[in-house]
RNA sequence: GGGCGAUUAGCUCAGUUGGCUAGAGCGCUUCGUUUACACCGAAGAUGUCGGGGGUUCAAGUCCCUCAUCGCCCACCA
């Protein structure tokens, strides 16, 4: 017996172990092709090429690298796809961090210089990352890394760009969208989320009105008063009538009209209408074709419309204007406790402001619909109800996806407009220049355009022949990306390829720390994959990740959990050593002639091999790694070794024959089972094997997984 | 405002088509170092499975209701 087993497992030899994985190409499905003809793909979801692994992309990783390796074992043509994400605004976010770090600002700057300097900043931390998922020993297929800024994504997402544009699927329009002040740049509605605020509530009176404001720094050209045409209180006023009305800064002229949008509940019931700062008066002005003006500039200042507030930011010209008009005696109250939800940036926190603005937009109702279609034809399932639900209501709501950011980092769109800036009529779309005069859209796509495209471009859309492995298996991500990332997915593609890239969709939860709140890096209780593989090992990391994680359920990681694993390693260790030191002397040969009490013990391994075979391909490999671990430990180690001591000191010749290779079979067998969750000390131990008619492969990665009959 | 989830041992959580004498880890008590392992073993304590009602031969598991906590969605000015 090898020395090694005299002393505790060493978990800091696994990057060797990792290494020879590497080297021997199996994580690379064109080495596996022999006698394998069924395919099994696994795309990873591309982590933010802007940081560390977190716990999130622990569990991520760890539960598609179980089932890649299983099915590797299961004699399937395996391929998991790594790769990373450049996270447009979230990176150029992080990396205006860094400039103010060194006192600079990203305004100003020349947008090559700042696009070169975030991309180095990407590609030094895009490395560490990589070996972070090394570390996890996830084992995927290293020579068909990807990146999203990559050439052939860039072009492949330009292409569906142009051929949208063609189609009609996607348009440029002057909407109504989310403007971050701060960052400068617009957001989708999934970007963005709201935030309770006590705030306070100002009534105005309003010519013959008593109309209710939370932002009175936005009414200076209010000049529609919206009322409800079943409200009694206004049955006097006929629509289109105009008034006289004393405002902020002087008389003004204003029009009623009387519209169902208006809420009688709401305050007097009526209202006044911002159209450029407001989505629903936006509309509104739309239906009865109303002047829309611009109040507060793209910095979160006024405009010269507001008189003497011009240049003062919100919050100041507020109070200020709340004073005059108190002066003016068209104060009614303030109600102090007012209840409401600003929407924020999702990632900055910064308060949206509404602003119109030309931008580009994918057309949904259609492409959403035809997702819908599939999920109904069957085409691809998700696994858990809940998010089916959740899935499905988004899908019927369709909102049209605004696609221009006004950030450097990212796909630049490939549009061109002619003279008059961005506002012209004149626009071709195209990845060439037209012609003199015309200038390119200086917009970048929303990362979930690119991201969206992620199991066509890693499998090498358009031409590849690894399109082979279209669609893939399953896709497993987070649950809040039920609503970003995995619709984009299904809508491109099923207009590109005309087929769902995945057949199942697993959704995790978010892990969450010892308080049960979520781990995010913004609250700083994340516990990182890296330090934990550092501290307890990979293997006892992975085990705490996969066990007590259900479909679609949050999850808490806690220290003690994997401390307990790590227990667990060293308890296979000593099994190992125990078995290995007993049956060095006897001769492996499958014809054997069992005992009776052995042939018992092997049936019931076989029933562990069919509990832990069926769960991991009905997606529970929580509830196999729990089974696992309690055979291994309880079964194994407490009563069958126990036993065997017992046989060892009484037992006849025949019995402890038999014994020794009943252990030879538990042994291996065992290992090949906890193989996909504790891949390192599974194949370290399995070097040390001796030969034996159970030792099928030179490395446990490809040998066969047990078999099992379910008659017996 | 709408939707969803959680509530099981001191703590953190499993328990998926109803069959439980309700489990795991950590913690706790007692005993045990006999050549796999003290990163151990043996034995043990601790639970009206959130409250109430219902369906059933049988409910932690299904239904209704209430309570508390959490999450998501939402243009209510």
């Amino acid at each position: 017996m090898n020395q090694k087993f005299l002393q505790p497992y060493q978990f800091s030899e696994e990057s060797d172990i990792y290494k020879e994985w590497e080297d021997s190409g199996y994580f690379n499905p064109d080495n596996l092709s022999k006698g394998r003809i069924k395919k099994y793909c696994i795309v990873m979801p591309p982590p933010n090429a802007n940081g560390r692994l977190h716990s999130g992309h622990g569990t991520d990783f760890t539960l598609k690298d179980i089932l890649i390796r299983f099915y590797r074992m299961k004699g399937y043509q395996t391929l998991l796809i790594p790769g990373s994400d450049h996270a447009g605004f979230e990176t150029q976010g992080q990396y205006e961090k860094e400039l103010k770090k060194q006192g600079r600002s990203r305004f100003g700057m020349d947008d090559k210089d700042l696009y070169k300097e975030i991309f180095d900043f990407v590609m030094s931390h895009k490395h560490i990352m990589e070996e972070d998922i090394k570390k996890l020993g996830i084992s995927c297929d290293w020579s068909r890394n990807k990146f999203t800024l990559d050439k052939d994504v860039v072009s492949t997402t330009c292409d569906t760009f142009i051929k949208m544009y063609n189609e009609g699927f996607i348009y440029r329009g002057k909407r109504c969208i989310h403007w971050n002040p701060k960052f400068q740049t617009s957001l989708s509605d999934i970007e963005t989320k709201f935030k309770d605020e006590k705030g306070k509530f100002y009534y105005f009176k309003y010519g013959p009105f008593v109309i209710g404001t939370a932002r009175p720094e936005t009414k200076f050209s209010d000049k529609y008063i919206i009322v409800h045409p079943d409200d009694k209180r206004y049955k006097k006023y006929k629509n289109k009538q105009k008034f006289s009305v004393e405002w902020i800064n002087g008389p003004i002229e204003a029009t009623l009209i009387k519209d169902e949008v208006a809420n009688m509940e709401m305050g007097s019931g009526a209202m006044t209408i911002t159209p450029w700062h407001s989505q629903v008066d936006f509309d509104l002005a739309c239906k009865y074709d109303l002047p829309i003006e611009q109040i507060i500039d793209w910095n979160g200042k006024l405009l010269p419309i507001a008189g003497e507030f011009e240049g003062l930011n919100i919050s100041a010209a507020r109070e200020k204007i709340v004073e005059k008009l108190k002066k003016k005696g068209l104060l009614v109250k303030i109600d102090e406790n007012y209840e409401h939800a600003v929407r924020v940036c999702d990632r900055t926190n910064v308060v949206v402001e509404p602003q119109v603005k030309s931008q580009w937009f994918v057309k949904m109702d259609n492409l959403s619909k035809s997702s819908l279609d599939a999920l109904d034809e069957g085409r691809y399932k998700i696994l858990t109800k809940t998010h089916e639900k959740i899935f499905r209501h988004w899908m019927n709501n369709p909102i049209d996806w605004n696609i221009s950011r006004q950030i450097v980092w990212g796909i630049q769109i490939p549009a061109w407009f002619k003279d008059k800036g961005l506002d012209t009529e004149e626009i071709k779309v195209g990845k060439d220049c037209p012609g003199d005069g015309f200038i390119q859209d200086t917009d970048t796509f929303d990362t979930w355009f690119s991201s969206g495209h992620w199991p066509l471009v890693t499998l090498g859309y358009p031409n590849s022949s690894d399109m082979e492995f279209y669609p893939t298996q399953v896709m497993e991500t987070g649950a809040d990306l039920i609503f970003k990332w995995v619709p984009r997915m299904i809508i491109f593609g099923l207009y590109l390829k005309k087929e769902v890239p995945f057949k199942d969709i697993y959704l995790h939860g978010m892990t969450q720390d010892a308080k049960g709140v979520k781990m995010s890096k913004s609250k700083g209780n994340g516990l990182s994959p890296v330090d934990l593989v550092d501290e307890f090992g990979t293997d006892a990391t992975r085990m705490s990740f996969v066990v007590a994680t259900p479909p679609g359920m949050n999850t808490i990681l806690t220290k003690d959990k994997v401390r307990a694993y790590k227990k667990f390693t060293n308890k296979v260790w000593n099994i190992t050593r125990f078995i290995l030191e007993n049956i060095k002397d006897i001769e492996l040969k499958e014809d054997k002639i069992y005992q009776e009490k052995d042939i018992k013990i092997l049936k019931n391994l076989n029933t562990e091999i069919s509990f832990v075979t069926e769960h991991i391909e009905k997606y529970r490999m929580d509830l196999a790694a729990e089974r696992l671990y309690h055979y291994v430990w309880h079964d194994v180690a407490d009563k069958i070794l126990e036993d065997t001591k017992e046989i060892f000191k009484t037992g006849t010749k025949e019995e402890i024959q038999s014994r020794k290779q009943t252990l030879y079979v538990i042994l291996t067998t065992s290992l090949k089972l906890l193989h996909p969750f504790m891949p390192f000390i599974t194949e370290t131990i399995w070097k040390d094997l001796p030969e034996g008619f159970m030792k099928d492969e030179k490395l446990i990665i490809i040998s066969k997984w047990p078999n099992y009959d379910k008659n017996k």
